[in-house]
DNA sequence: ACACCCATGTAACCTGTTACATGATTAG
DNA sequence: CTAATCATGTAACAGGTTACATGGGTGT
């Protein structure tokens, strides 16, 4: 049982889903892919963490949807309660930014530029759902018993993530701009 | 070539290192274990992208001094021309923030006040390296010809991301407050 | 005496990516 | 007709962690 093991289980928990589709709602935070999870929820349904049912589709391919048995349940509760590993991070703008005294302006701005637009695009994505959301909900999910509240929560941690990112490399142009002027 | 090779590549153009040095100052920005760069470090060498000499020391053990060649300065300027990969970001506590409605409000309290406590130890760490370094330069090293310039701008990526994680769990902690006045 | 830091390395294992494979439906 | 989306899977490989292994010096 690893980490994506138990964000499958909390997924499967809430609403059950299919391995494509879980793909897809885990993607933004946590990548994995399809080759990954398939095989894992095989091992969960094997280890009775998960049960799944063939549900047939008439316009699209039949899919096994997945869901939580009580001991997957017990073994998310457990997983809870654990203490948490601390988060990693691999981004190779931050050692391409070390070297910065090796490029020219040219490459050093474009290097930044890409990157704020990349999380502009993800900022608005995230924006996008959660403006959604309080549509649908009728209201401001902040309230820890409405149902969308982690949802609500998990939004807000990847736009804020992508704002603070922009922001940083937006500093970084700003600094470089200074090359130029003196 | 994968991205921590020119991470090591990028820090030996810099500072000629030992691996144990290049570990130390590579892991607040992308986590190696030693296990993984030594056996690194030897094939960067033994396909001629850094040299070593064996520098004896009398009260610690001998190391092995890294530095780069003209091949791998090459090498590490392509590099950065290239496009730049998203980050990876693995975090356990937002696949946890997901199941928040499994848990009782002590253990949901626990998990954020842990990576607030772990945020403010790191973002220390890097404010008081900050502080130590705007001494020994004698003023702020934000101009891009300042030598210290890049180790500048990525203790700032850090101090800005343990800042934001932790605001975001303060966040999500005054959301929980709710739960027991209503 | 025991633990920690420095310093380097290997082996086994787990995790994650890329590529291979298939096939139906829908949108441009 | 071509590409994208839905849907599931396997195989080979690359990347990363944990454990094994060694050994001197320093601090408590």
């Amino acid at each position: 049982m690893n980490t994506l093991a138990y964000g499958l289980l909390g997924l499967v928990a809430r609403t059950p889903s299919s391995g494509y589709d879980l793909m897809l709602q885990l993607q933004p935070y946590w990548q994995a892919k399809h080759s990954q999870i398939y095989p894992l929820l095989a091992k969960l349904e094997q280890e009775g963490y998960m049960q799944f049912t063939r549900v047939h589709q008439t316009d699209r391919p039949d899919k096994k949807v997945y869901s939580i048995t009580d001991k997957g349940e017990i073994a998310l509760k457990m997983w809870l309660a654990e203490p948490t590993a601390e988060p990693v991070v691999r981004d190779e703008l931050v050692l391409k930014a070390y070297c910065l005294q090796l490029t020219d302006e040219k490459a050093a701005h474009a290097m930044f530029r890409e990157r704020i637009d990349h999380c502009r695009e993800q900022a608005q994505m995230f924006e996008h759902i959660m403006k959604e959301m309080e549509q649908q909900t009728e209201g401001h999910p902040d309230h820890p018993d409405h149902p969308a509240f982690s949802d609500y929560i998990l939004l807000s941690w990847g736009c804020r993530r992508m704002q603070e990112d922009m922001k940083w490399c937006e500093w970084v142009l700003e600094l470089l701009q200074k090359r130029k002027k003196e």
